[in-house]
DNA sequence: CACCATGGCTGAATCGAATCAGCATGATCA
DNA sequence: TGATCATGCTGATTCGATTCAGCCATGGTG
């Protein structure tokens, strides 16, 4: 033992008494194939136990191109209190694999992102998982899928052009849910949306929008209104302030996110109006935040998690991704807000 | 051009007619030493762009021992809707050094943590980064200091019984500033804590009451209370509610965190006492949530992104990470909050 | 008894870069 | 005129695994 250097394939060999081509055939499940005596394989499973032996990754990858690693290319998402949870899916889902994450963040910047895939690139990983901290449609580099070289998924975003594969959540599903609710307290023809998609290429607010309002037309009612307002405490707040100082009389309010329902909770406030009483409400997001608030909002969940290990299954299929969209289901959250006493 | 294979550094050295020892020696600075002259590197530099030529990692990192790559093991910095700034601040510093970031999530599991430790040893990384969700004293696995062989610096922890190079806030000096703030918004003798660290290893809370209690003396006051809860919205709302109940009589209240501080001004809100006229308040650690309250409160900091990429710069560091505990300053984050009127 | 199939193993090449130890060439010096 | 030196470059080896191609027994067949 002692502090040596680490043990090579070569010293298991020897300490078996084979060859390193022998040594490496057991250690790579190709005993059968290659008709290697079971005594043998007990010799060098038992000298990789003496010795400690690990593999030298580099070698390994070196000469079969693979490196059990993948890419994570995200915008924001690390950074973001928030949907980092895409990340610790990714990573449980990649370790039940025995692959590692790489991860890096552009920052929105696609110079940075540019140098970070031929970061990737040249470190060799299997896979990339493009990641983008809103729903949003995504312009992918070319270099990545022009020579179809590497397989790549989005995660959390769509290509503006190509069909690539990509992981989703299915908002307007998540949206019907929302308006089914609010439905069920017996909100009827009075049901507002606070909050408008407030950049270009989002698609949570346009696509929530739609389930929401198919939701209501196949019971045969519409929308009262919309409230217009940047998905943000402070906005939403003045915004549905305004709306109730010009004397609406609301029912029920699909808020468009968590932070969105917070603010109109503090207008509503300031009105003596009571959630859950007065007003039913429903959001989006499904984050800490819903369950803070008092009544607890019940929101319409991003499955975080779960859209983050998808993509990395895909990644791991066999024979590919695919061309596929994958729309995860958002579960609901469940509060106190979205009743009617 | 064509879709050919990538270029080799045997590729670059033919089409500039030298041999590949002159090719890596003016790839990797060294043409000085090696008395290259500069007609031959240019020639070199003209093949490599004209071949867009980008090296194996896999290749170089075999021989040279070296990977250009950190493992960040964290419990749940990924995953916590919270920390993760700890990340996104690795990456960018990993970033400006050429490094990439390979990350791993423990979930808790020291059975985790072991496997994710070798599996990151067996790629070769060139150091470690052990993160922990929460300020607290952490049991660094002996296999990474043993044989001290592999660079290593905790962040946001320091280990229990060793010298081990840390990167953590400085919760005490976090503690003074709070207390100051309510001393000169007037709150004399009249201030209570809220929140008492719940776990059994945690640092942040006691650190924080330190800082406190330490300013208070230093201008000749005493804290007037404790009221202890977990670190949550509605244990606190219940707790500072039962205070309030028993008709106990604030001036300044220290929050040990944003969540705490939610559930107080719940409470006040409750007791129809106002945050900024009636009560003073300050919180800890800086997240969104303080600039959702109404008054926003002012609070105490994480400095999250900055002890990630200070974490990474001590592992940059000739002659490595040395031993010492770095404590970076705690922001206040100023709301309206901390007043009486 | 020649022939071949099978079982069980190994030698040597390979992946792509880094690097040690020299090898020509022409200028400089004694 | 030969020894010395700086300049500018290269051949061969190495890192640690994977893998192609094939070798040597043994025993059964025709």
């Amino acid at each position: 033992m002692s502090t040596r250097r680490k043990a090579t394939l070569a010293d298991v060999a020897a300490r078996a008494g084979v060859s390193t081509t022998t040594a490496s055939y057991v250690l790579n499940a190709r005993s059968q194939q290659m008709r290697i005596a079971t005594e043998t394989q007990d010799r060098v499973h038992r000298a990789v136990a003496e010795l400690a032996y690990r593999p030298n990754r580099s070698a390994r990858s070196l000469r079969t191109r693979k490196t059990a690693s993948l890419a994570v290319i995200s915008d924001f998402v690390a950074s973001g209190h928030f949907a980092s949870g895409m990340l610790a899916g990714a990573s449980v889902a990649a370790r039940a694999h025995d692959h590692v994450l790489l991860i890096g963040e552009t920052q929105g910047d696609p110079d940075i992102e540019h140098r970070l895939i031929e970061e990737m690139l040249d470190r060799q990983v299997d896979g990339f998982v493009l990641a983008s901290l809103v729903h949003r449609v995504a312009d992918v580099p070319r270099m990545l899928t022009d020579q179809a070289t590497i397989p790549t998924v989005l995660l959390n975003c769509v290509d503006r052009s190509r069909p690539l594969p990509a992981v989703v959540p299915d908002e307007v599903e998540g949206g019907r849910l929302a308006a089914r609710l609010l439905l069920d307290a017996g909100c009827a023809d009075s049901i507002v949306v606070v909050g408008q998609d407030p950049t270009a290429d989002a698609l949570a607010g346009p696509l929530r929008w739609e389930g929401v309002t198919a939701a209501l037309a196949a019971s045969g009612r519409r929308l009262a209104g919309l409230i217009p307002c940047d998905w943000n405490v402070g906005e939403a707040h003045a915004a549905v302030s305004r709306w109730l100082a010009e004397g609406a009389h609301p029912r029920g309010m699909v808020c468009m996110n968590d932070r969105i329902a917070l603010g109109t909770y503090q207008a509503l406030d300031d009105h003596r109006l009571r959630v859950g009483r007065d007003v039913a409400v429903v959001s989006f997001d499904g984050t800490e935040l819903a369950t803070w608030l008092r009544p607890q909002v019940s929101s319409v969940a991003l499955p975080f998690a779960e859209l983050g290990s998808a993509a990395v299954e895909l990644l791991m299929r066999e024979g590919g991704p695919g061309h596929e969209v994958h729309r995860l289901s958002m579960p609901l959250v469940a509060g106190e807000s979205a009743q009617l006493e």
